[in-house]
RNA sequence: GGCGGCGUAGCCAAGUGGCCUAAGGCGACGGUUUGCAAAACCGUUAUUCGUCGGUUCGAAUCCGACCGCCGCCUCCA
């Protein structure tokens, strides 16, 4: 059985097959760079990158592309609303794009600690201002859109298929009072594709309508069919995107093109921090950077970004998923043990005997690959392929155990952390260095510890046990874990 | 108000009609090992899946009611 994914679209898991064998077009929604990322987005991408990775992993030729959104829409489609990125800018007394670029950098730091695989592509929609205005010249060539007052709108009554993706209809949304009533629209459910911009406005690109920018939907768009073409295989993105971005989305690409804009429409669900909804004025909005630096009141201590990556991986992307202390802590911890097994394996891995490889290990190595493959096959059940690598972490231990165990055998068992926990899952490091200190640093220090660990030995050595506790108690608070081997050796390392 | 989702052990979480007398992780508790630890390994930790009814030979899984929680509907991942 083949891969399997959930479709917005039909409300149902559905069997993937590509538009054009062997190779995948997947698009996804991007941040938009006004402020630092955030758990939110650490789910999002971190769900999609798995999605990529296996992708791959099944042999697909994938191209990932990734929008970053660097103009300033306003914060609603009314005439008035606030233009975020302006916004920040100014408080932070920058150039919007000096802002932009800086979150931008800031963000491809933190998905780069997160283990998320860049995107193939990573279009920003300052630069597709052209495309974008031919897409609406072409929209009113058609019929779908019009012109008012220097402003351009997405006619929703000329598409009958609007709301496919959301399950609504717009009979339903004109009822509704929250949609803002603007004396432009020929309707209060059109929506903008082009807007004027006030002269203050500090964004702002000329166009046959004027001096304006786009609407807020129309980079995905524009930029999803030139890098993938006009049907694309998947498009991702946020739950809170089905509507209205994504419904104009289509809307605007199928006008245009006739053909099905997206064939797979994959939506991840959000995030709650101790059990609520995150958000800056309930004083519970955590970035990254403080996520992984241990800077929140919120947080007892810095998350190593791997452990925050095994936390998601833990729950399903369609499932909301709730950041606490406790969560990221017992995380943490699980990923240690992953951590520690592969370090093990890898060093003892030298000096294995020689010899075949165990025949009873290759067997139980090929139904964990089956589990694996079957739970990531299913929707990308993450949380079960997670589980996989822990039944591979004690296969590994009982293996280290056992003097007997042959150098193939721990290569085998390394292979398959690489392979599925590190290509797949992205939870598994190539390699494992101590990178929080410079390696300067880390031989003095290692000078010292070695040091320690002398006295200590010389201690353990005239059975002066309290003198060896105290010293390991020292290390162990400087978390430096002491470990004391059968043969009376001792061995150190960072915690 | 409209729409959607969720409620599984102390905590996180998979499972969504029989293989479930319910994965995996964290934690806890025993045991092996150890001078003592740590780590590791072995074992224990939900006869039960919010509550009450119903459908079925059979339900955590389907249906209904109720209780509780969350999200979307506004830029937001």
């Amino acid at each position: 059985m083949g891969l399997e994914l959930y479709n917005t679209l039909t409300r149902k898991k559905e069997v993937f097959r590509p538009l054009k064998e062997g190779q995948v077009g997947v698009y996804v929604c991007g941040p938009t760079v006004y402020g630092h990322s955030h758990l939110g987005h650490a789910k999002s991408y971190v769900s999609f990158d798995v999605l990529v990775r296996y992708l791959r992993y099944l042999g697909y030729a994938t191209t990932y592309v990734q929008n970053i959104t660097d103009v300033g829409h306003l914060t609603d489609d009314a005439d008035e609303g606030e233009d975020k990125l302006a916004m920040a800018a100014q408080r932070e007394k920058m150039h919007p794009m000096a802002l932009a670029e800086f979150y931008t950098q800031s963000y491809f730091e933190d998905m780069d600690r997160l283990n998320c695989v860049r995107p193939t592509i990573s279009p920003r929609a300052s630069g597709h201002m052209t495309e974008q205005v031919d897409l609406i010249k072409t929209l009113i060539e058609k019929g779908y859109a019009y012109e008012a007052n220097g402003s351009v709108y997405f006619e929703v009554a000329k598409w009958a298929d609007y709301g496919k993706l959301s399950g609504r209809n717009t009979e339903e949304m004109l009822s509704g009072t929250r949609v803002n009533v603007s004396a432009e629209k020929k309707s209060p459910t059109d929506f903008a594709l082009w807007k004027k911009a006030q002269p203050n406005h500090i964004m702002q690109w000329s166009s046959p309508w004027g001096m304006g920018y786009p609407g807020w939907h129309l980079e995905c768009s524009v930029m999803s069919m030139k890098y993938l073409g006009t049907s694309i295989d998947i498009h991702g993105g946020g739950l809170e995107n089905q509507f209205p971005h994504h419904e104009c989305e289509i809307a605007q690409s199928e006008a245009v093109h006739g053909a099905p804009f997206v064939r797979y429409w994959l939506h991840n669900n959000m995030v709650t921090v101790d059990g609520v909804k995150m958000g800056k004025s309930l004083n519970n909005f955590i970035t990254l950077k403080e996520a992984f630096a241990g800077c929140h009141e919120r947080l007892s201590q810095a998350y190593e970004p791997l452990a925050v990556r095994q936390l998601i991986l833990n729950s399903h992307y369609r499932s909301p998923l709730d950041f606490s202390d406790a969560a990221l802590h017992a995380a943490l911890s699980g990923y240690n043990r992953i951590t520690a097994t592969v370090i093990a394996v890898r060093k003892k891995e030298g000096s294995a005997p020689e010899g075949p490889l165990d025949e009873q290990t290759n067997r139980e190595l090929d139904q964990f690959r089956e589990t694996f493959e079957t739970a990531m096959n299913d929707d990308l059940n993450t949380s079960v392929a997670l589980s996989v690598m822990f039944d591979l972490v004690r296969l590994a231990n009982r293996l280290l155990a056992k003097d007997e165990t042959t150098q193939r055998t721990l290569n085998a068992v390394d292979s398959m952390f690489r392979k599925l926990g590190g290509g797949v899952l992205g939870i598994v490091r190539e390699t494992y260095t101590a990178d929080r200190i410079s390696a300067a640093e880390q031989n003095r220090l290692a000078k010292l510890v070695d040091a320690l660990m002398q006295e200590r030995k010389e201690a353990r050595e005239r059975k002066d046990f309290s003198e060896a506790d105290r010293i390991r108690k020292t290390l162990t608070e400087s978390d430096i874990a002491v470990t004391d081997e059968a043969d009376g050796t001792s061995s150190w390392s960072f915690k």
